[in-house]
DNA sequence: TATTGTTATACTCTATAACTATA
DNA sequence: TATAGTTATAGAGTATAACAATA
């Protein structure tokens, strides 16, 4: 292992939790918290999905993801339901005011950041949009 | 090529926090939180700051930050030092232990990671490295 | 026995509001 | 008045351990 490997690591690693920080400035008028808004949003872009899927896939441990579960449920922007197959499984669900609600906290939340993209130049923002690829590609592993 | 800058903005944001969530499994026996680690880093980095310094490079409130170096001031791992010109300011500085502990969790922490880059293609490897440069200059809007 | 979800518990991180001391 | 730091408080997010139900 290369020392200059390490020192990217270091760098990509506090530079991915600074912005996101950063991004935490941004919610506006939206009273939906991170973890919140990333379990709506999975749920819109992959359609219903189980409380393990739900945590593998914001990488979260799953008693984490049943207490988001629980308070969007208490919200009534989600809801639990049995899976006919296997007693253990449920399925979580989008209601309709959940669909609305993560649709336009997206055009709020990403106002700013959409802004920002939009002053740098091509170049970077092709960097940035291989980069968001890849880094769903590592935090799959 | 001609991406949406609002669905590029969203994939952005909610990888980097994807990414940064799977980054937390990496901690092995280090007992250092995320924000802990990211305020000693600063130090580390750029030398003794003050707290609003070390909040604004954080992107956190100066209380949030206050709070942390509360924390590590307790462990032992931080000092708090008066400013001999200005009597409102304070400057924090790393202690040995500290700066030992730093360059010690760095070196365990980012190793998951830098094991991941190595099996990335040179020029993924360019562009996660010019992303994380693009990545704090943005977080510093 | 293994898996899926859940509850209980404790800890870290965060922001807003209000306060103190200094400039 | 303005600025830097601090304290008080409340809330969100997280993990581990232990438990229940089902496979």
């Amino acid at each position: 292992m290369t020392v200059d490997l390490r020192s990217a690591a270091t760098e990509l690693r506090l530079g991915a939790l600074r912005f996101s920080r950063r991004l935490r400035w941004e919610r506006a008028n939206t009273d939906l918290g991170d973890a919140a808004y990333a379990a709506l949003g999975s749920l819109l872009n992959a359609g219903p999905l189980s409380i393990g899927a739900l945590a593998h896939h914001n990488r979260v441990s799953a008693p984490s993801m049943n207490r988001t579960i629980n308070c969007l449920v208490d919200d009534g922007y989600v809801e639990r339901t049995p899976d006919p197959e296997d007693g253990r499984r449920v399925t979580v669900i989008l209601t309709d005011t959940g669909a609305e609600l993560v649709a336009a906290t997206r055009l709020q939340r990403d106002s700013w950041l959409a802004e920002q993209l939009a002053t740098l130049s091509p170049e970077d923002r092709e960097v940035l949009h291989r980069a968001a690829i890849l880094l769903n590609e590592v935090a799959a592993r």
